[in-house]
DNA sequence: GTTAGCACTCGTCGGCGTTGAGTGCTAACC
DNA sequence: GGTTAGCACTCAACGCCGACGAGTGCTAAC
């Protein structure tokens, strides 16, 4: 018993008719709705193979049909080989980050805001990481007697900043040497190669000791805080509307999860160079979310950081749509970052 | 039939009950619970009465009662008046903060997830505002031919960057140059004052017309953006797991409240000088919180800047608690932004 | 003024039959 | 051999009681 032509065509139509409802759909329904040609007994026949076949499954027997994660899978799969996904390129994904220049974070912000209501589920912006960042500049701006604000600019236009305190009497002009001297000892570096060049600038301005130790521990934190990368969600409250979140248990622990950034972070980073991951209910390998998808994709700045883009839905979700919509909004942040670093 | 004494422990000790359990409480519970001296007729009689005064509901005849915005308010402006909210000074506001040299920003998340925590219900953290920056530096950075990275540190240590662009042939020297005349020109300055001012600069600083002009309109933005205050949300899930919200359709546009941050940060932010603020149900004006109450306190920084912290939970709240809390980490944000600003 | 007693209200909960969607199987049909 | 009509069966959902019990208001007695 194999996967002939018409088997495949009617999981389609259940695939795509529980997408669109939500209830376990009958073969009533496909006989009329799809299949018109055949019989309802015909399509029960072949429903029967298909959920031997591991691809449908039954909440109870006098219950309709829903499709198990494997047929997502298929379908999915499917939908990715032909082709057929074309980068939505609606205006409403271009016009919200035309003309403007924007501060990094924004455009972050604005991209979960934009995906969201595109999709209707919630979206997930990560903001551009992966490589370790280089450090291009350093700036040590005094903002009270005692404390200075160490702001780091990095190759990809981020900047960090800190308070670190620095002697007393320590004046504006002192400050701004040693700026220059740790931007130039140090540009290029990672902050793992300045924590260890560190030591090698204590001994050469040694008057300055005390500075540099704040400033070596600011490093080491940078270094380690990489997982600390931004993100931005949007939309959590869409997925309240769907009827999979009726169970408050269900709504509060995915809630839960979502504010938890860092755990976020970790589940949506992509690895890899695949322009599109799905993963579907179980294989997100997240007990909160085994009957949610992940749908990720990329986007690239022109110094070659990547970050992710993703929306997360119910397995049910509209994927092709959001492959779409991931695929144009991936484009329009890759154009956006790279032309910032290159502009006429 | 006024206000005597005995009803208002009987009030007082409604709202306890109703505090803990959410369930509208019966005379019969009062007088095993509390007035023990009572029976459950005399109870009876009293709730009547205050029904009529307009501090109990009944839901409908044959449930017990629960209190009314009236009586909250009440309740609370006694407890503030006595003054025994104690600042909450456990070990969990302290440790968060010490030690470590923060980014604003991340004080402020971390802010939000303590008083979630503390308090179980929802929090909100503002970061200081209110009064218009005043720039300390300017700082160009070159990120790649044609763009450079304004760095603007303001007398709070806010930090803003944005990515202008530059004549190509710019190299950082000159860039340097600019900033530094920059800064001299406008140090001082809120962004509407810079504004003001650069036509000026551009007449004295012909060559880097390009240059002042990008600047100037980011100053624009800088001016007509300080509602944008950054807002620090946490605990959101928290919210679900109170029966008020077992209503989808409320905990939906609650959420989708809390999600615009615009919104959320015009009803968080406190005006005025009090230490606290109480908005009972309605008194929010809000309708999407018609069921919630909001309790904000205030922080400062050594430059007189107010920042707004917030707790947002269902009315019967556990006031007493969250007020210390609040106060708590009111004085411990404080601290830590006057010290930042003046450290030795 | 307080309290015991009692009738009354009304929401909650569990049981029960009905309904209807949907299945699986079998036998007939092409 | 695939397709279809027919039929018995299953089971969640729905609505309808009736019992239960928490709580009230009132009255009469203390």
């Amino acid at each position: 018993m194999g996967m002939d032509d018409r088997k495949l065509r009617i999981l389609q139509a259940i695939i795509d008719d529980y997408i669109l409802t939500a209830v376990p759909v009958g073969s009533r329904t496909i006989s009329r709705k799809y299949e018109t040609s055949l019989s309802s007994a015909t399509i029960r026949n072949e429903m029967s193979d298909l959920e031997d076949l591991g691809y449908l499954d039954q909440p109870h027997v006098s219950a309709g049909r829903i499709p198990s994660a494997k047929a997502y899978r298929l379908y999915v799969d499917q939908l990715l080989q032909s082709g057929r996904i074309t980068a939505d390129s609606s205006d409403t994904i271009r016009t919200h980050f035309a003309n403007r220049v924007q501060q990094m974070e924004r455009v972050i912000d604005q991209a979960a805001q934009v995906l969201s209501t595109l999709t209707g589920y919630t979206a997930v912006v990560l903001e551009p990481g992966g490589k370790q960042p280089r450090i291009r500049n350093i700036q040590l701006v005094s903002v009270s007697p005692g404390s200075a604000l160490a702001i780091i600019v990095t190759d990809a236009g981020l900047v960090r900043d800190h308070i670190i305190s620095v002697p007393r009497n320590m004046d504006s002009d002192e400050l701004y040497t040693i700026s220059r001297a740790l931007t130039e000892a140090l540009s290029d570096c990672t902050p793992q190669q300045a924590c260890d060049r560190i030591p090698i600038l204590m001994a050469r301005m040694e008057g300055n000791a005390a500075v540099l130790q704040s400033f070596s521990g600011l490093m080491s934190e940078a270094r380690d805080g990489d997982s600390h990368r931004r993100v931005a969600v949007g939309g959590v409250s869409n997925m309240l509307a769907y009827p999979e979140y009726s169970d408050m248990e269900k709504a509060r622990s995915f809630l839960s999860l979502i504010e938890t950034r860092d755990k976020l972070a970790s589940i949506i980073a992509q690895k890899g160079d695949v322009a599109f991951t799905v993963r579907i209910g179980p294989e997100t390998g997240v007990p909160e979310m085994s009957d949610c998808s992940i749908v990720t994709a990329t986007y690239s700045t022109r110094s070659g950081r990547q970050g992710t883009i993703g929306v997360i839905g119910p397995t049910r979700m509209q994927y092709s749509r959001v492959l779409s919509v991931l695929s144009g909004m991936g484009q329009q942040l890759s154009e956006l970052f790279g032309s910032n670093e290159e502009k006429q």
